[in-house]
DNA sequence: CTGAAAGCGCTTACAG
DNA sequence: CTGAAAGCGCTTACAG
């Protein structure tokens, strides 16, 4: 390995006067620098990042937790965290798994291996989880989030994205609606199914308990939710999914079953993903922009990390619906 | 922070017991032992990444490098990376870009930010790169390869799998095959097409030039594609995509333009993702193991890692074809 | 502007 | 079995 010392002898320079040349405000006289930098392209210097970690605890390096990339989002989301990241010259390390990896990215904080971890799958409040996240830690939820928790969060408001498709499916008069739901554990799929049934019953439309169904966050779960849904005889002209995976399966379900989307019923799904723009689903949802959540949350994360002590911000981005195909094929009217 | 020789004082011993205690192979008395865990308890200690990494020059991290989460094969293949490792005891930092990261990914190999790295979209031969990665460097190629290169590396036999497609096609009867593929840099789409044409040609079906289209692996190329053959005229009755993500936008353009599949058009795809199993799509296609994809290159990586001096390997993985409705709708004489 | 030196928190020979 | 000590490769006051 080559060390700065290697670069010192080699330039006729002391250590840290080769360290100086890297450090960022550092006085070092334009021969003095030149002659080192010279010297480090000989040698092939690489500062070793130990060393540089154990010296200012800081190691530019973010945890991200996610749980499952077999939801079309995610991948998405991981995508704009890196993108994000990497503009401020951070790396991320990555933990994929079904909620048992949020113990050992809160490890990775204390040994100094992350700087700080950005939760995107937080479900369950664990008392140890909760305690933790409530420290003020470099930690930011986004996506799916815990009310009231004091840390940085960000999320979509779930709950007025799913106003905006109980809202559009009344006025379009297709209110006999279910809801297909994931795992009531997300906070995402909690708060869509509030504020849907919330503003149905507003408008004398209440959803009924026996066409809202609820699985985990699956292809073949929104498929079996809509195959019970049709054998449960319930007439309904209208799913609204909480999120465009369900949706997918859902679709998926209903064509097997000989129904035409959209005349025969309208599926609504969220998240707005690359594949619900893909004709085979040209899929009616609610748009989250993972651009604007990743970079909310590097912003939060990375300041975060900056400044412990300031207190906690909690976003909420404005969602909008994107109409498609499954829900209305006369585009012109929509 | 707590350090060990916080625990040290807490426990009456030297700061070197307390990292013999962790430590794997060392001798300690019970007593010593029982009394410097109770005190790590108690005082909330975790031994710092940067310092363990600057003594031992390990950081038990390794890098991976994809391009492209939005085709659902390199969601599976980090997914399977990350299970491999974490089994390992290793953790991932993950680069996600056009191509671009090799680099950064190769300079964090030689800060020490990593114990070595899993390419699994190299598609240029870069003389930097190429020069790089054949210096028995701690790295694995995956998933596209650059043959001939004396690097440790992993693929699906892609020239068999095509061919395996090219067998089923003309025993099927649906011999005028076009073939839709991603860039041409990289080595995956090369030996489909390389596979897929040489036994068309034996088997008497010579594939027509016109026929074969290449463009980027996405759903916008392999609709774009399939438009473009559909428009030549020329009288086709099955597409082989080189991987699924085309395979997809190939079916939704079809169908766009009133093709029935399989009456009218059989699709058959490459890596057999998990959508290529949903209703809607329900796609032929060549099945790659990435659990064993990522198994072989994580035992590979580890083990250079271990051993800088072995010599490298080349493991070529068999591919299995999975019949489904897109080719064939009587599955039973499948 | 530059050098000598301390120290970040560990691991691991070397003695005893 | 345990302790004292060196050293991994940096950064950064402290002098000059």
């Amino acid at each position: 390995m080559v060390t700065s010392n290697d670069v010192a002898r080699a330039a006729g320079v002391s250590q840290a006067t080769v360290s100086r040349v890297l450090a960022p405000g550092a006085r070092v006289s334009e021969a003095t620098r030149d002659r080192v930098m010279r010297a480090m392209h000989e040698v092939g210097y690489v500062p070793n990042a130990a060393a540089q970690a154990l010296k200012t605890g800081r190691t530019r390096t973010v945890g991200v937790v996610v749980s499952d990339l077999a939801n079309p989002f995610y991948p998405q989301m991981l995508e704009a965290l890196s993108r994000a990241f990497d503009h401020a010259g951070y790396r991320l390390t990555v933990w994929i798994a079904d909620g048992t990896k949020n113990d050992a990215a809160l490890q990775a904080i204390r040994e100094g291996s992350v700087d700080g971890v950005v939760f995107t799958t937080v479900t369950e409040e664990s008392v140890e989880l909760r305690s933790a996240l409530e420290r003020r830690g470099p930690v930011v939820l986004v996506n799916r989030t815990v009310p009231g928790l004091d840390c940085d969060q960000v999320s979509s408001a779930n709950g007025r994205g799913a106003e905006l498709v109980a809202d559009y499916l009344i006025e379009r008069g297709h209110a006999r609606a279910a809801f297909i739901g994931g795992t009531t554990l997300a906070t995402t799929s909690r708060s869509r199914l509030e504020g849907f049934s919330r503003r149905m019953a507003e408008a004398g439309h209440p959803l009924d308990r026996r066409l809202s169904v609820h699985g985990e966050y699956s292809h073949a779960s929104g498929y079996r939710a809509m195959i019970e849904l049709l054998e449960s005889g319930e007439p309904i002209d209208a799913v609204f999914c909480s999120n465009d995976l369900l949706a997918f399966g859902a679709m998926d379900a209903a064509r097997a079953r000989g129904l035409r989307i959209p005349e025969d019923l309208w599926v609504v799904g969220y998240d707005d993903t690359d594949l619900a723009s893909w004709a085979a689903f040209d899929l009616t949802t609610v748009r989250q922009d993972t651009t604007q959540l990743a970079d909310t949350a590097a912003r939060l994360l990375l300041s975060r990390i900056a400044d412990p002590a300031r207190s906690t911000e909690t976003h909420e981005l404005e969602p909008s619906l994107v109409v498609r195909g499954s829900t209305d094929n006369q585009k012109g009217t929509a």
